[in-house]
DNA sequence: CGGTCGGCTGGAACCGGTTCCAGCCTGTTC
DNA sequence: GAACAGGCTGGAACCGGTTCCAGCCGACCG
């Protein structure tokens, strides 16, 4: 391997004089300069990361956790960051945690000392064990899809989705509005319910209906169709598409159509959501932008943590229709098990 | 921050002792070893990555090359690859070529400074081009989906798939299979090409129709699913998932009933081939153990490079069925332009 | 009882860069 | 013409570990 020393030797100055001129810093002449640029690019001089990392004490690395690679949703997130720290010259070191939060602690704390910053999508950990966690990591910290008082983050303008997606089918003139929810301890999922309690006025003909928690996957939005129907519901924001693609897959099955009989509407707009039949109306979010956005937060060394909301947007696929007067099973609401928020 | 020099001072030994006690060297006294496990952990002490990889020349660290971490083939891999580096205490650092195939010398030299071995998945890119990059990387190599005379590498076995694919739609009647295949330059795509040349007899009753190469995402599954339909056939097989699901959805959308009219088989049994309807008949892939293989092969320091072939198995769902005599668009075989193998 | 052998120990060199600091040289200004 | 300022330069310290090597000690053997 070719080394500074080799380099200065080359063009025929002092080690420190090499260093200088290979990191663009004054002090160097101009021969000087361009001399020990042509000597790097003849002997292919490529510089030692591990030692410069030793004395400058940054790696040029951010790492990235996320509970599933495989999940769309953070794969997306994924392919943002990435390309954001190759354009500012960094590389990825990326740990997947399979969704266990127990390991989160241990992986952050191994990921950290090889970083400069830590982009964390870590929407189930809970609120309580998120802090000391930030506490704990001695770099830069900046979260996605959650927001917390101690660190940067990049989350979505969920309320305004949610109300792009009621609005739309309340204009389809569905009165009542069933909601297939997130974790309990997911963040996002707890935003959205703010946002659906305070856009429900209660009244008939303006309700939301809770048709309780359920996984964020496919299997999650199965059980929701079940419950759905047997609410008599005629439309059905989920938590997320995968959700929604379980729903839809679900109603399939039971011979409901859709979005003739039932209208479902997703959130996050994921690849296949455009690809299913029929596709999937949802909200759109920005998951790469959010990567890039992510990586440039770690670089704000403001004091106060910088919180970036990005807006959504809903788009309307084919999943949605005009509410139809008759459901498939029109159990009265008020012996549903599930109580309706607010 | 501690650093070891802290330890040997608390432990009341040298910085030589307690290194080799750190690290389970032979000659420390066991007392001496006991004191320094006790110092380090009391300090809380965490051996600095870059210092460590100046020394050792090693970095605990693999690298991944992948075209597109949102494409779910890839995501499976690099689950896999994280999985098993994570086990053997290695990181993962991660660089998404956005499916551009001129960047990969860039990407391949950028994180071969930084990692102790490099896991690529370069389906595309044309073997006379890989030949001299893998000449270019100074640490170990191992391929994942090809196989190339100069490095390990973990496959599938692809020609196992294929027949047995093949024998399905056989033993349900259909006499012409079609093939929607891959990109040229994809090594995998020609490894079926080759496995079905020869599984096809060429007389009537046993034959394979080609109809051609596609992208291999939804659209080119949209596009082979028309060239399908004009040219008559009862059953696809594709090249993937993507592909297939694509199919899949032309068909629906041109009203084609699966596998009523045509039966459709995918490759890889990606998570959404399960989940879409009809579910999809594909060969499954161990995408995931691929990756944990190909970390193992890293290791591996024999002359000769390992070739390992990891053996698949057909799924059979819902979008296969016995070949029915009425076909959508009877056009007679002879006149279509795309030609049959052998 | 002396010599040797072996295990344990710590000083020091080293990995490949970055940066402080002292010295040099030139050009400029009274 | 001498002092001074300022830009360049290279020697050397340093980052935090690993490992070579020489020295020390006790134990065992003859």
């Amino acid at each position: 391997m070719v080394t500074l020393r080799d380099v200065a030797r080359a063009a025929g100055v002092s080690l420190a004089t090499a260093s200088r001129a290979m990191s663009d810093a004054p002090h160097v002449s101009a021969a000087n300069r361009a001399q020990v640029a042509r000597a790097a690019e003849s002997l292919g001089y490529r510089p030692h990361p591990a030692a410069r990392a030793l004395t400058t004490g940054s790696t040029g690395t951010v790492g990235l956790v996320v509970p599933d690679l495989a999940n769309p949703f953070f794969a997306a997130v994924a392919k943002g960051v990435q390309a954001r720290a190759r354009e500012t010259g960094r590389e990825v070191l990326v740990a997947d945690t399979d969704e266990d939060v127990t390991v989160e602690p241990d992986v952050i704390t191994r990921l950290g000392d090889r970083v400069d910053g830590l982009v964390l999508c870590s929407p189930r950990l809970p609120a309580d064990r998120l802090g000391p966690l930030l506490a704990a990591a001695d770099g830069p910290v900046a979260l996605v899809n959650r927001e917390a008082p101690d660190a940067p983050s990049v989350s979505f303008d969920i309320a305004d989705g949610v109300r792009q997606a009621l609005d739309h089918l309340r204009a389809l003139g569905h009165d009542v509005v069933a909601y297939a929810g997130g974790p309990r301890s997911s963040w996002s999922d707890a935003e959205r319910r703010t946002a659906l309690a305070r856009l429900s006025t209660g009244t008939t003909g303006d309700a939301v209906l809770d048709l309780g928690s359920f996984r964020p996957t496919h299997g999650g939005g199965v059980q929701a169709a079940d419950l759905a129907l047997a609410a008599g519901a005629t439309a059905v924001l989920c938590f997320n598409d995968l959700v929604a693609l379980g729903v839809l897959a679900r109603l399939h099955a039971r011979g409901v159509a859709t979005p003739a009989d039932v209208s479902v509407v997703g959130f996050d707009d994921v690849a296949a959501a455009s690809l299913v039949t029929p596709a999937l109306t949802t909200v759109a979010v920005p998951l790469a932008r959010a990567g890039r956005v992510a990586v440039d937060l770690l670089a704000g060394g403001s004091p106060e943590p910088e919180h970036r909301r990005l807006s959504v947007e809903l788009v309307v696929r084919a999943s949605t229709a005009p509410a139809s007067p008759a459901v498939t099973d029109s159990r009265p609401l008020s012996t549903d098990p599930e109580v309706a928020i607010r």
